[in-house]
DNA sequence: CCAAAAGTGTTGATACTACACCCATGG
DNA sequence: CCATGGGTGTAGTATCAACACTTTTGG
C-alpha cells in the first residue's frame, strides 16, 4: 500500500521597518483556499532537498533574498489540513533586511505583501499557527543569538537595534544598560559613518562583525541578553 | 506529476542508568540496510498524525513508554538517503526512566537494545547524524528545562541528579552549588523515604513536583542552570 | 534658544564561584 | 574505628538593575 501524503515547505519571512515587525504573505493562486493569504511555499520536488525547495519557492513567489534561514517545525498532526490530500508541511523561519527588498520587482507584486505582525488576517490552512510558532522562535532567538542584525541594514543605528528588541520582545529596555551589554560583546563596531536624519544629534552608524562573532563562538563565547 | 517521496518518523530515545547515557536501537528487519542497527521508526500512515506514528512505532518495536516526547528535526536534505525511494524523516526526541522499562517484555527482545551513547555503531541511513542532533538538544534542554527528571525514577537521590548532569554535560559540578541552585527553585521536594543502599550514609529520596513547576512556569518562572 | 534624539557612569542589590569539613550508616 | 558516600556555609567577585543629565545638530 503506497503512502498518499504530500510534502510541502512553507516559510515565515520576517522583516523589520519603522519600528514594526512584518511577515511576508502571498495570495493563494490555486486550490480551494484561493480567497486567503498564505505563507510562501509549495510542494517539494522529488529530487530536491527541503532547504532548496524553500529557497526556490521564495525565489519564485516573492523574489526576496534572506539573511537567515533555518528549519522551524514540521506540521503534520492535523491529517485534514488540506481537504483533498494530506499535506505535511516543513516550516522554515527566515529573516530579511526589508530595506533592501524590492518586492515590486517580483513578477507577482500584486500578490506579495508585508503584513504587520499584529494585523495578520485569517490565513489558508494552519498558517496562522505556523506564524505564531515562528514568532515564539524569533523572540527566543533574539535573546541568545545575534539574529537581530539579520533584520537590519548592514549599517544601522544603535537606536534601531534597541527599538527592534523593544518592539519584538514587547519590553521596555534601558538604553544605557542595553548599549553597555551589546558593546561588551565586542561584535558591533562603528563604521565611521553617520545617519543623515535631520532631527536631533547625528547618530553613528554601526555594523555587526559576523566573522568576529563566528570566531568567538568557536572559543565558547555565548551571546545572551536578559531583561528585567 | 505526483510526488514520489515517503514520510517516516524516527525516535531517539534516551535512557540513563549507572551514570551512563543510553540510546535505544533496533535491528533493521527489512530493506537493504538489514545488517545495521537503526532508530525505532517507520512510515507514517495516511490518516495518522505524526506524533501518533512515533508512539505507534515505539509501542510496536520497543514496547517502551516515554516520559517526554517532542519533535526534533526533519531530515530531508539528503535526497539519496534511501537508495530506492526518497524518504523524509521527521525525527523525535524522547526521554525515559529506563529503570522502569522492561525491554525483554517486548516481542522483539533480541532486536531491541540500549547502547551507551559513546558506543553507538554505524547505523542505517543518517541515523548517526540524527542521534548527534538529539544529543545536542538534550544538552541544551538540560540547562533551561527540567527534563533531567524524565530520565530518572520518580523518586531519586540528589547524587543521581547531579551525576546525570555531570555525565551528560561532561562537566564537573560543585555539589554544594548545584544543590543550592536546584533547591532554590522549590520544585524538588523530599519524599521522606531513604535509599536502601548499604554503603555510606543513607540518602534522602527526592521527587520532582511537576505540577508546581507548571504553575510557576505560567507565572514567568524560568528554570536555568549554568556552570562555570 | 528650543526641540529632538544621541550619548554616557555610578551605586546598590543579586547571583555566581570557589572551597573543606562533619555526619550517618554498615561492616 | 574505618570506609563510604551524604550533607552543609561563607566570603569574595562579577553581573545586573535602576536611575538623569549633557551633547550635538537643525530650525
Amino acid at each position: 500500500m503506497l503512502q498518499n501524503i504530500r510534502i510541502a515547505v512553507d516559510a515565515v519571512v520576517f522583516g523589520y521597518q519603522n519600528a514594526q515587525l512584518y511577515v511576508l504573505l502571498i495570495r493563494q493562486k490555486f486550490g480551494q483556499e484561493q480567497a486567503y493569504w498564505a505563507l510562501p511555499g509549495g510542494l517539494v520536488h522529488d529530487d530536491e532537498p527541503l532547504i532548496d525547495a524553500v529557497k526556490r519557492e521564495l525565489q519564485e513567489e516573492t523574489n526576496v533574498a534572506v539573511n537567515y534561514l533555518e528549519q522551524l517545525y514540521t506540521f503534520g498532526d492535523d491529517t485534514r489540513r488540506d481537504s483533498r490530500n494530506r499535506v505535511v508541511s516543513v516550516a522554515y523561519f527566515a529573516l530579511i533586511d526589508s530595506s533592501k527588498t524590492n518586492i515590486k520587482a517580483a513578477t507577482d507584486a500584486e500578490n506579495v505583501q508585508w503584513f504587520p505582525i499584529d494585523e495578520i488576517p485569517a490565513l489558508a490552512f494552519d498558517h496562522n499557527l505556523i506564524i505564531a510558532s515562528a514568532l515564539e522562535r524569533l523572540r527566543a532567538k533574539l535573546t541568545y543569538q545575534p539574529v537581530g542584525f539579520d533584520l537590519l541594514p548592514s549599517e544601522f543605528l544603535f537606536s534601531d537595534l534597541e527599538n527592534l528588541y523593544c518592539t519584538i520582545l514587547q519590553k521596555e529596555i534601558d538604553r544605557r544598560n542595553f548599549r553597555k551589554k551589546i558593546m561588551s560583546f565586542e561584535i558591533v563596531e562603528e563604521t565611521g559613518h553617520f545617519s543623515d536624519k535631520k532631527e536631533g544629534r547625528p547618530a553613528k552608524l554601526f555594523r555587526f562583525n559576523k566573522a568576529k562573532y563566528k570566531a568567538m563562538q568557536k572559543d565558547g563565547f555565548l551571546f545572551e541578553i536578559k531583561f528585567a
